[in-house]
RNA sequence: GCGGGUGUGGCGGAAUUGGCAGACGCACCAGACUUAGGAUCUGGCGGGUAACCGUGGGGGUUCGAGUCCCUUCACCCGCACCA
């Protein structure tokens, strides 16, 4: 133990945090501390980090928030009886590593080792319990081997597929993007705005699961903004397909609506520029027109497309189809305002009831007939509305349907169409088909291969992994196609069915694949024949609680939670949602702004932690502010929290050596009560309180002029310990225990030393805070009445006043109303 | 436009079900110990001389409102022509 002589000659201990830091590290790995052990009898707890991209830049004080909270969280879940799996590994594919590697031409594993040997130090420095031997990478081959083989599993159940379609492309990153990567028609990654690309693709069916990942959102524990976040995302809405037949042409277009009930108001129709009927539509006069506006909509980017301002645009075709009730001829427009991939690229446009058809029809002098009479709206001359009127109400215009309501209508227009056979109730989602290829070298190979005579065959699972080669030159080229089609020796196969020559699929998988099914692989995270074995996966999953940024609200969680159903309902796992319990971290920021090396603004741990030591950052990682609101680095506040461990360290270490073994009662209630409120802030995850608890107990401690016992020291002791876990074993150690403090259990709180014999009532006279008295807990409201009239403060305020009322809160207020 | 969130001292932030607003920390001020203090310890610290006033503004419910209701302003986040 470091002992000072200060000034005055008096002998201090002095808290080193570094050296007790390295002791214990070295102690913990020595042992296997960290290590989950398969055979405990405990129950288990799953905690999990949403696991890094090992970036070159390494950490930041801001990575450092979402590790702390769950490293905190599960050594509190071990205090509690719990055996605890808390792994960490690498989403190593991804683009920032290739494109390291055009730079400095380095072959991407290299750097990526590299950057994952600096990220592990870094959080062994920060002390989390991670359990190491499960360490992995998704870009190891023993890994991706398991992320092909789950392709060919989604492929085998008709969920992965090809199409030749418009897709989301990058021009900077020579890539196509999956929809959810496109953030205001830019890239996601790079910022740049996304243009649309005609590209023969691989898809994953997500739709397919639309309404499952919708519905099961109610099973899960995540906060209500990502709930809200992903069903918004996946955009559900009921309505139905109506048919329409066309002047002139066999066919029948069909459209897709929610408002069924507002058919009589439907004056035109509108068709997306791409829809396959524009050319058959198109009359010889408009046929010049028409083409202009369906080249101007496709050399638009999506930025463009979402961005210009949103004046309504469009052509008219010269065709007609025919209202299915009245008979009427409808012109048939087309805009960009229609979207080819939603619904049937077509609408019935209704002006009166909807604000882009009402705008449209504006901007083209389209007549526009009012069906719905709704509340506070009796004008019924229609040329004269302003906007759109979308409230609910009663038809009218509407022939035999007139005065229904609009549900009434919904229900019995679509019942009587359906008879004829033109209607069909449908559901619409905004979710699309998920694009599931890349055109970059950094990734998984999509395991499969092009036969001439076969097709496209899986490759065998035997054959697995198809191994990603080395290549001379990791430049995307930009044609559509991966680096990989220029190696002739990985390219040229022969086909796993007929034997014959074959070509193998270039394209890689999105970043996002290795993280689909990550989670699972750490419940057996060395196994060479399967995946994971489904007794280990089933024993541990799903994931007690989950850690990381709502920036992934939308596309890992979404991707992860799909990947799961489809692995539940090929029966290689038993649970269909992979994550209980989501918490999101907030930010750090410095001035304001997102900490992030490219922004120039990161504050780095590592001086932070030679300075303080790591249980000092660790605990003002906490302090900061609420763990899921954003908070402003303060460079100089983590002092304060430097204080409390210092003087923590000292009232422990130098109360080890004479504390006695008899408690005094009013040390006893101190600690009843700090370990109530710890334990309730702690589960609630108030993180910043805990440890405002812990500062005002100490203070409370020290203020003590009589010896502190060993059950109050060990207590603190042990409850410190998830949040400083250095400091804790060594005051452990210094107590004369031999074990880890890891193997105590969380204290338990005796609800009868909660209870305090006296309180203090605050005397109210008409609201306002007049005295303050001390009573028995179990006073009479007439002794307390007593007691209040007998204050100077009480009498001077109801002097000339009369009592109008008497209101007493047991043990809290008394308050006197008078007039 | 739609959906969600947040507004409390100089600053970060506390405040179970409506019940003492400002816990805890930072900064600041004063003092102690010191050759010295950017160490440590003690005290003070919303505004106002006071009565009182104070949780973005206005209104309401209540004995009592940061907390509930209505209204309004500001900022942040998500979605954004999804028929």
């Amino acid at each position: 133990m470091g002992v000072f002589v200060c000034k005055g000659g008096c002998r201090m201990v002095n808290y080193e945090a570094k050296r007790i830091e390295e002791k214990w590290r070295a102690h913990w790995e020595k042992s296997g501390r960290d290590r989950t052990d398969e055979d405990s009898k405990r129950p288990k707890y799953y905690c999990l980090d949403m696991f890094p991209y090992p970036s070159g830049s390494g950490l930041h004080v801001g990575h450092w928030r979402g590790y702390v909270l769950s490293d905190v969280w599960s050594r509190y879940k071990r205090l509690m009886g719990y055996e605890v799996l808390h792994p960490m590994g690498w989403d190593a594919f991804g683009l920032p590593a290739e494109n390291d590697a055009i730079k400095k031409r380095i072959h991407p594993a290299v750097g990526t080792a590299r950057n994952i040997a600096n990220f592990k130090g870094q959080l062994k420095r920060m002390g989390a319990m991670f359990d190491w031997d499960r360490e992995m990478n998704t870009s190891s081959p023993e890994y991706y081997k398991w992320t092909q083989w789950i392709f060919l599993q989604l492929f085998d159940m008709g969920l992965a597929y090809r199409k030749e379609m418009p897709i989301n492309w990058c021009p900077s990153c020579k890539t196509g993007l999956a929809n959810e990567e496109v953030v205001d028609g830019a890239c996601e990654r790079c910022g740049t705005p996304v243009t649309k690309r005609n590209m023969n693709q691989w898809m994953l069916r997500i739709t397919e699961y639309a309404e499952r990942l919708l519905n099961d959102l109610d099973l899960l524990e995540w906060p209500d903004k990502v709930k809200k976040m992903q069903a918004n995302w996946i955009g559900r809405s009921v309505g139905a397909e109506l048919e329409f037949k066309l002047v002139d042409l066999d066919d029948r277009l069909k459209v897709f609506t929610t408002r069924p009930d507002t058919l009589y108001g439907a004056t035109y129709m509108v068709l997306a520029p791409e829809h396959p009927f524009v050319q058959k539509l198109t009359t010889p006069e408009q046929r010049v027109a028409v083409s202009e506006y369906v080249e101007q909509t496709l050399a638009k980017s999506n930025l463009a497309r979402q961005q210009m301002d949103k004046t309504k645009t469009g052509v008219f075709t010269g065709g007609y189809a025919l209202h299915p009730i009245t008979g009427e001829q409808i012109p048939i427009w087309i805009a960009d305002y229609v979207l080819m991939d939603y619904g049937t690229g077509a609408i019935m446009a209704v002006p009166a009831h909807d604000q882009r058809d009402f705008e449209f029809a504006r901007e083209f002098q389209l007549p526009i007939v009012r069906v719905i009479q709704t509340r506070g709206n009796e004008t019924k001359v229609t040329d004269l509305m302003q906007e759109s009127d979308t409230g609910d109400g009663i038809l009218m215009n509407s022939g035999p349907y007139n005065g229904l309501t609009v549900p009434e209508a919904k229900q019995k227009l679509v019942d009587d169409l359906e008879a004829q056979g033109i209607a069909r109730r449908t559901v619409g989602y905004k979710l699309r088909d998920w694009v599931f290829a890349r055109q970059r070298y950094w990734g998984e190979p999509i395991p499969v291969v092009h036969c001439e005579t076969c097709g496209i065959v899986p490759v065998n699972e035997t054959d697995l992994p198809v191994m990603l080669p080395d290549v001379e030159r990791y430049e995307p080229t930009g044609t559509g196609d991966s680096p990989l089609a220029a190696i002739e020796s990985f390219v040229n196969t022969t086909c796993p069915s007929c034997l014959g020559p074959a070509k193998r699929e270039t394209d890689t998988m999105p970043q996002w694949a290795g993280s689909c099914w990550y989670f699972l692989r750490f419940a057996d995270p060395h196994n060479t024949e399967h995946p994971f074995d489904r007794a280990k996966v089933d024993a541990w999953l799903p994931v007690d609680m989950y850690i990381g940024g709502v920036e992934h609200a939308v596309l890992h969680l979404l991707y992860a939670r799909f990947f799961t159903k489809v692995l539940y309902d090929r029966q290689v796992i038993g649970f269909k949602e992979p994550f209980t319990r989501l918490f999101n971290q907030g930010m750090m920021t410095l001035n304001g702004i997102k900490m992030s090396k490219s922004k120039g603004n990161v504050v780095n741990p590592e001086e932070l932690v030679d300075k303080y030591g790591a249980d000092t950052l660790r605990m003002y990682e906490l302090f900061v502010g609420p763990p899921e609101v954003d908070a402003e680095w303060n460079p100089r506040a983590i002092e304060g929290v430097h204080r409390f461990l210092t003087k923590t360290y000292r009232l422990i270490a130098e109360s080890a050596i004479h504390a006695p073994k008899e408690e005094s009662p009013a040390l006893r209630k101190l600690r009843h009560r700090f370990v109530h409120q710890v334990t309730e802030r702690l589960v609630s995850f108030r993180f910043n309180t805990v440890v405002s608890a812990f500062m005002e107990f100490v203070t409370a401690l020290s203020e003590q002029k009589a010896a502190i016992d060993q059950m109050t020291l060990q207590t603190l002791t042990i409850c410190l310990a998830p949040l400083a876990p250095h400091l804790a074993e060594e005051v452990w150690e210094l107590l004369g225990h031999t074990g880890s403090v890891f193997d105590q259990l969380w204290p338990e709180v005796d609800e009868h030393d909660l209870i305090e014999e006296t309180a203090i009532v605050v005397v109210q006279v008409n609201g306002k805070v007049r005295d303050r008295i001390e009573i028995q807990r179990d006073a009479e409201q007439a002794v307390v009445r007593e007691l209040a009239l007998a204050s100077s403060h009480v009498q001077s305020a109801l002097k000339e006043k009369s009592i109008v009322k008497e209101i007493y809160v047991s043990g809290k207020i008394f308050n006197i109303v008078v007039r």
